[in-house]
RNA sequence: GGUCCCGUCGUCUAGUGGUUAGGAUAUCUGGUUCUCAUCCAGAAGAUCGCGGGUUCGAAUCCCGCCGGGAUCACCA
């Protein structure tokens, strides 16, 4: 049985990066219908942020990255906090003092300090062990309780990765319990994961170069590793470096607020490094659960584009149902459109739904189909066509326009005729004669089809705005 | 500085000794009786980081270099 975890910190919100390695874990899970397991990494009560569990929670929810067990669903493995499994942690830390191969760190951090900026003016890597102390006070919880460590080559796969391996140098002696009686995470993790029966590691890149230290700790622990799959970082807009919470990493759930679909951002993480070696480029959550392999994860860093997201987000959109899509459009429409009714709105979004991106979007697209826009007589003069007739022929076509229209019974068939038509009589170009009736009808920088937008608009409106626009134009 | 990882169009990528180096996105052009978008057609865009080698043949294998990243916390 396949058991996988994501093991968060809850120090903020979740950004795509976090959410990357969520989503990876539970696909390795899923795709042999095994275990998806929450585990809050709450060991640093000074970082700890009130409220980000919460947002953790819901991140994932909404995403549909349903856990099987976790800190509020419970599960055979709990508790699912790690502030909750102190002695859990005492008692594996006993263990290794027993045997030999943990003590107490007798230096002040200023001492430590001292020997870190040694190495460092020496151009030396930083190595504790190299100041293991020969005879260790007893560990009365007053002084960090530090690993033993035993130097030596490592080799071990990493399912990104492939083979990989360190020599002794990279080996030192750190820390497992903290003065505050918290485990790091270097060593509760190893814990945790073999207590709650954990299978594979999923875990960001920042993590490999301590993999020797963990293999050397499981072998002092007489732990069977996990296997192990390491990530590589989803990099900003700009520049290589991590995509971090200063270069504007967002919360997912302000993505889910600008109205991104959980399954396109779902489709769209998943692709950032990962491909299934066909040209598909969008995938249904089902599809990855069937088709994702760690193998063929990416080994380099990809870069978070915010336009690709847009157009995975436009795929699914265009891809849905238009009534299924109103029902996520309820927090979107403009405030104007607070009295419409819902048949009007649903017929707005069929016309938009196209060349909709994300929900936020909305508004712009639409507001004028639920209020009148403030005359831009800019909207003519910088058309190409437009700006080439006077104020007298403008207002010539658009009284004609009112003529014909009057007859119309308004359904798009008949607009189409009686537009035609117009286009014979006034011997304009389409260009002209139906750029000018859609300006003078919205106001807007852009709309849908003209025949369809005045269809929805309807007789009154439609006829109301042209006889306004030839006040304006007079 | 030590250690480890990475390096194919702007971007996401296919590619594991023989391909005109493929796709997608973004950009540009044309078409779809108007705009924006969709859709369709097309263009441009990659000396496969660089230099050696192995080979009849290398993006693919080997070596060196360069560039980028991660890490060297009582953070995770």
């Amino acid at each position: 049985m396949i058991r996988t975890r994501f093991a968060p910190s809850p120090t903020g919100y979740l950004h795509v990066g976090g959410i990357r390695t969520a989503l990876f874990a539970w696909l390795v899970a899923k795709q042999t219908k095994g275990i998806f397991v929450l585990r809050l990494e709450d060991t640093d009560k000074n970082r700890e942020v009130e409220g980000s569990a919460q947002h953790l929670i819901d991140s994932l929810n909404i995403l549909g990255l349903k856990y099987d067990e976790g800190p509020d669903v419970g599960g055979d493995f709990g508790p699912y906090k790690q502030s909750d499994r102190l002695d859990i942690y005492k008692k594996w830390a006993n263990k290794l003092i027993e045997d030999g191969r943990a003590y107490a760190d007798p230096y002040s951090t200023q001492e430590v300090q001292l020997f870190r900026e040694q190495a460092q003016k020496n151009k030396l890597p930083f190595l504790y062990r190299n100041h293991r102390p020969d005879k260790p006070p007893k560990w009365d919880g007053t002084q960090p309780l530090r690993f033993k460590s035993d130097p030596k080559v490592h080799k071990w796969h990493d399912e990104v990765m492939g083979d990989l391996s360190t020599g002794p140098e990279v080996i030192d002696d750190f820390i497992l319990i903290k003065t505050d009686g918290y485990p790091t995470y270097n060593f509760a993790h190893i814990v945790d994961d073999h207590e709650m029966a954990i299978t594979h590691i999923i875990r960001g890149q920042e993590f490999i170069s301590s993999v020797p230290n963990y293999l050397n700790l499981y072998e002092a622990l007489e732990i069977k590793p996990p296997i192990m799959a390491t990530v590589p970082h989803i990099l900003g807009a700009e520049g290589n470096k991590k995509l971090g919470k200063r270069d504007g990493a967002k919360d997912v759930l302000d993505y889910i607020r600008d109205g991104y679909l959980p399954e396109a951002l779902v489709s769209f993480i998943a692709t950032l490094g990962w491909n299934d070696g066909t040209e598909q480029e969008v995938f249904s959550r089902d599809e990855l659960v069937k088709k994702f392999s760690l193998d063929r994860v990416q080994k380099s860093g990809a870069r978070f584009d915010e336009q690709r997201l847009r157009w995975v987000n436009g795929s699914f959109i265009r891809a849905m149902d238009t009534d299924e899509l109103y029902t996520l459009t309820a927090d979107y429409w403009p405030k104007s459109a607070s009295d419409a009714p819902e048949p009007y709105k649903q017929q707005v979004l069929g016309q938009i739904q196209e060349r909709l991106k994300f929900l936020s979007e909305i508004p712009e697209l639409t507001n004028f189909f639920f209020e009148d826009l403030p005359v831009n007589l800019d909207l003519i003069s910088s058309h190409k066509q437009l700006k080439k007739l006077d104020k007298q022929e403008l207002v010539n076509l658009l009284e004609q326009t009112l003529a014909a229209l009057a007859e119309s019974d308004f359904s798009i068939k008949d607009l189409n005729e009686k537009l035609n038509g117009l286009l014979e009589k006034s011997n304009q170009k389409p260009a002209v004669l139906f750029s000018l009736i859609r300006v003078a009808t919205t106001w807007a920088q852009s709309s849908p089809a003209l025949a369809e937008s005045l269809n929805i608009l309807g007789k009154d409106l439609t006829l109301n705005r042209i006889n306004n626009s030839i006040e304006a134009l007079r």
